[in-house]
RNA sequence: GCCCGAGUGGCGGAACUGGUAUACGCGCACGACUUAAAAUCGUGUCUCGUAAGGGAUGUGGGUUCGAUUCCCACCUCGGGCACCA
């Protein structure tokens, strides 16, 4: 047998299964279907990057190891291909992007075969070329028939110095991605996609597929779902007009605070603020606020130090619908247009936005929730069915200015750490109180008050001394001691606790009392604003209610409505772009916008000798009037067809749906092809797209389904991700650094099943890692070493080593699962190392190793099952089945402990029981040593671990 | 600021559900084979200590017979979101 030579071998099989056709899927089959995913990629002029065959070669293994298991599998892929990379190059060569794209998919044709992924290459799709855009083209005409796709002005990013609309992904920190401007908003009309309208159930279906929990998350996150109330302020203008500026509509999460809420704020592009232009009586103040926000750039809105700004609806008042009051309204740039109503009522005693605004703006700061701490442990917990008897009291914060220490209360009987409180008496004022109880559990005399604090605290507790339930509540009092001069204090007092002097920094650790993060949190920042659940205070027949359960309560008092609201907006879906599908409509001026008819798609792309857009930011599509003017479909008159694009998340949307059924002239797929083949079973891909294109995809899925057009609500069963690949040292791969790794490089040097093993082993297969060039030797050792066990047992054939390959098979088809690839490779190679070290291996051992070995080096493994003498391809071999009886040891190493730590080992048999084993553990000669004279307190045993003996 | 993820040898990383920390690989050192080198194979490789023994999983606490794993606080790195009421 010839040395091993990974150039032939790798070639010599894959012209091979390519002839065969063994990776094709089967439209239809008595075998259970398999249908395994990942993004398509992007065909750049840089070819395959290094990460590319990560993501490939994991679900590759999957789709292999599901081929053996006996599933007929559908392993796809195609080229997402529309793009900015591919019309950037145009618009600088002036090369068509036609020619720039086949040059590029052939590339990266050559490449992935060159990997031996088992792809089923006669699905390969295009979402460039017209046969598939076709579809795209049509799947957006049924949203325009159902009201999904809609043409609406709205705020755009702008590159003034590129004159071209840019999309959210093109904006980098308020700045152009690509010539680095700062980027304005400007108004524009803009097709869109009513995604809002499947929120809730995009939000709501999670639950039922099985996504990494990570992703599921982002995407709740990025829906923004938030339950709250719609809430009607009455406004009271000076002179009343009837028909203007009645009520304002706000959206609130927090109704239970109204009592609180001290003005409102509407976004500045409000429609009540113009309609009250003749009322406000500092219009031109107003006015020329409103024009400032609308200049201000991306960058000064959301910059580092946004300050808060806005102004005063002079003679505009609200009624606040809970207290009746009259608040003043505000217009500011903090408050949004575009979420819930555009309008707020302001609460800034529970959110950190509205007091940073009434701070500034010296508005009325009134708290209404209160934190409730409830006593569960110990002696003051509270008993179970005892009424609560209210008490008012006062915890006080003193503070000796000259270290900066602060007095508490060591209480001597049992372990609790406070400051100084007490009972407010009937008719006493809270100072005077605080005075009283310094006064007589301290002995202090001189006090400066400092602050008079709004600020307090429910606590329920068991009082131990009048064996009754308490409901205090703790008004906060900061005072400075003047001198240190103090009066003795009474012996009963003595004995109950001593007064302590405690440095701020110390403070934390040294409370004992639950609420004690809420007193330091108090100390260190005397703005404390309360934004969680409590107890009501200050809200009428709501005081003492459970701030959860005044929600619902307090909707219901105002008149207000349950509403949910999300944070996902409407999808902008056109783009002043060449390359990518044009949207299929036409302007005529008689019957408006009308679809083109779908016999007459696609509208496919005309050559264009410019692709620099307009000047007036306009498609370049806009300047070839032989292709923009058409003839109406329904009147026949003139008319000029739509110049916009789709963004290129739209081909991505629903191509897993096209692989069912590639080829298919007269629908997107046909029914019985899509009811075989999806959902897709498991998808992986990039975190990058967890967000946008996952749920853009899922959106076009759910739309298509309820046309009954897709036999699945949701598009994908499970979801994986994988991590990046960084460039050694961890830094991120770039031509500009220099340090990008090309595949084909290590195919050449290395093989496709090293780069293969490689690139499974070198980490945790969703993590990012750091390439090593180094590293990849290893790899290439196992390999090597496989090919050597490999020789030798042609040579000769003998024993078995059947007990670690079962165990093995068992690790490895586990692993697989799981994709911890790298510790599937780690099993393979300790298993290798056996093997080679063994006098000798059996045939039939050798090839179930190839076999598991298979999926992550398939090459190599043909090779080597072929020369045993098989005729049919590892690939559709049986997957071996691991022998549980075989694996199960009759005796084993297990630790023994010492007091936890580990002082020897002892065999013993799987059979023995908890006694015989402890016996053993403490008969042995070293733990006699320990033990000495000493007694044994207890010994814990763990199956088939450790003895841990403690003394 | 908020939300996710991660901190373990010289390096990439392993450790099931709280049960022998450092598997596997790279690198390094020594040895075998060789005229020699490469390749390959073998041995060793957390750290302090001659040893007995001690100390180590970002830092500091806690729970436990026992913590990389659970709880609390903090630090660093990576990613996402960014006034969403």
């Amino acid at each position: 047998m010839k040395e091993y030579d990974h150039k032939k071998i790798e070639k010599k099989w894959q012209t091979i299964w390519e002839k065969n056709g063994i990776y094709h899927a089967k439209d239809f089959s008595q075998k259970p279907k398999y249908y395994s995913l990942v993004e398509f990629p992007y065909p750049s002029g840089a070819g395959l990057h290094i990460g590319h065959p990560r993501s490939y070669t994991g679900v590759d293994i999957i789709s292999r190891k599901r081929r053996m298991e006996g599933f007929n599998v559908l392993y796809p892929i195609g080229w997402d291909a529309f793009g900015l990379p591919t019309e950037n190059y145009a618009i600088k060569t002036g090369k068509d992007p036609r020619v720039v794209t086949k040059k590029n998919t052939d590339t990266f044709r050559k490449q992935l075969k060159s990997i031996g992924f088992s792809f089923d290459w006669s699905r390969e799709i295009n979402t460039t070329d017209p046969k598939y855009y076709k579809w795209t083209q049509w799947i957006f005409l049924q949203f325009l028939k159902k009201g999904l796709a809609y043409k609406a002005k709205i705020n755009i990013n702008w590159c003034p110095k590129d004159k071209i609309g840019l999309a959210n992904e093109e904006v980098v920190g308020g700045v152009c991605e690509r010539c680095g401007t700062p980027v304005e908003k400007r108004d524009k009309e803009q097709w869109m996609l009513a995604i809002t309208k499947y929120a809730e159930r995009l939000h709501k279906d999670l639950d039922d597929v099985d996504y990494l929990p990570q992703i599921k998350l982002a995407q709740r996150n990025w829906i923004g779902k938030s339950e709250g109330a719609e809430i009607e302020f009455k406004i009271v203008i000076p002179t009343p007009t009837p028909g203007i500026g009645e009520v304002v509509k706000v959206f609130t999460t927090r109704p239970d605070t109204i009592f609180g809420a001290t003005y409102l704020v509407l976004a500045p592009e409000h429609d009540l603020v113009g309609k009250l232009k003749l009322q406000i009586k500092n219009w031109n103040e107003v006015e020329r606020y409103i024009k400032e926000v609308k200049n201000k750039t991306e960058i000064e809105r959301t910059g580092e130090d946004k300050i808060k700004t806005g102004v005063e609806l002079k003679e505009i008042k609200a009624i606040n619908p809970a207290t009746k009051e009259e608040i003043p309204v505000w217009i500011a740039d903090y408050v949004l247009a575009t979420y819930g109503t555009g309008a707020i009522m302001a609460v800034p005693a529970h959110d950190e936005r509205d007091f940073e605004f009434a701070k500034k703006y010296s508005l009325e700061i009134k708290r209404v929730v209160e934190p409730l701490y409830v006593s569960t442990e110990g002696e003051s917990a509270v008993k179970k069915d005892m009424p609560f008897v209210d008490r008012n009291a006062v915890c006080i914060v003193v503070r000796n200015p000259k270290d900066n220490s602060y007095l508490c209360s060591s209480w001597k009987a049992f372990k609790m750490h406070g400051l100084i409180t007490g009972g407010v008496e009937e008719g006493e004022d809270v100072i005077e109180a605080a005075r009283r109880e310094v006064y007589e559990e301290t002995g202090y005399k001189n006090l400066k008050l400092i602050k008079n604090t709004d600020i307090a605290i429910q606590n329920q507790f068991y009082h131990r001394v009048k064996k009754q339930n308490r409901w205090a509540r703790f008004r906060y009092v900061f005072f400075d001691l003047v001198d240190e001069s103090r009066d003795p204090i009474s012996k009963e007092e003595e004995s109950i606790h001593d007064a302590v002097w405690i440095k701020k920094e110390d403070l934390k650790n040294f409370f004992t009392v639950i609420e004690g993060e809420f007193v330091v949190d108090l100390i260190n920042n005397p703005d404390y604003i309360f934004t969680g659940k409590g107890v009501l205070h200050n809200s009428d027949k709501f005081n003492g209610m459970d701030s959860e359960i005044a929600k619902k309560e307090i909707i219901k008092f105002v008149g207000g409505k349950e509403k949910t609201t999300f944070k996902l907006r409407d999808w902008v879906f056109s783009r002043q772009r060449y390359w990518g599908e044009p949207i299929p409509v036409v302007h005529c001026d008689k019957c408006g916008i009308v679809p083109v008819p779908e016999k007459d798609l696609p509208v496919e792309l005309p050559k264009v000798k410019n692709y620099q857009p307009t000047d007036s930011g306009e498609s370049p599509l806009a300047n070839i009037a032989k292709w923009v003017n058409t003839k109406c479909p329904k009147c026949k008159g003139k008319a000029k067809r739509e110049t916009d694009t789709m963004p290129n998340w739209a081909g991505s949307s629903w191509y897993y749906l096209r692989y069912t059924d590639p080829k298919n002239k007269k629908t997107f797929a046909s029914k019985k092809n899509l009811k075989y083949w999806t959902p897709v079973d498991w998808y992986n891909g990039g975190n990058e797209h967890t967000t946008l294109h996952l749920l853009y995809s899922r959106f076009w899925h759910k739309f298509l389904f309820d046309l009954k057009l897709v036999p699945t609500s949701e598009p994908y069963k499970k979801r994986t991700s994988h991590g990046m690949i960084l460039g050694e040292g961890g830094v991120k791969m770039s031509k500009s650094l220099g340090n990008v790794i090309n595949p084909d490089d290590i195919v050449k040097t290395y093989g496709a099943d090293t780069l293969r093993i490689y690139e499974m082993f070198m980490g945790p297969f969703n993590q990012s890692v750091a390439w090593s060039t180094e590293s990849i030797i290893g790899a290439r050792r196992f390999i090597e070493k496989v090919w050597r066990i490999g020789k030798r047992v042609l040579e000769k054939k003998n024993s078995s080593i059947s007990k670690l390959l079962h165990k093995t098979i068992k690790k490895v088809s586990e692993d697989i699962e799981g994709m911890n690839f790298n510790t599937a490779i780690s099993a393979l190679m300790i298993l290798a190392t056996e093997m080679e070290k063994a006098e000798s291996v059996s045939k039939e051992d050798f090839k179930k190793f190839l076999q598991i070995l298979s999926p992550f080096a398939p090459h190599i493994s043909e090779e080597l099952w072929m020369l045993l003498g098989e005729k049919k391809s590892i690939n559709i071999s049986d997957w071996p089945k691991w022998d549980e009886k075989l694996i199960q040891d009759e005796e084993i190493k297990i630790a023994v402990q010492i007091n936890g730590k580990v002082r020897t080992e002892i065999m013993i048999r799987v059979e023995d029981d908890e006694e015989t084993v402890k016996k053993k553990a403490i008969t042995d000669e070293v733990v006699l040593k320990y033990v000495g004279g000493g007694n044994i307190k207890k010994v814990i045993y763990v199956k088939n671990r450790l003895v841990n003996v403690v003394l």
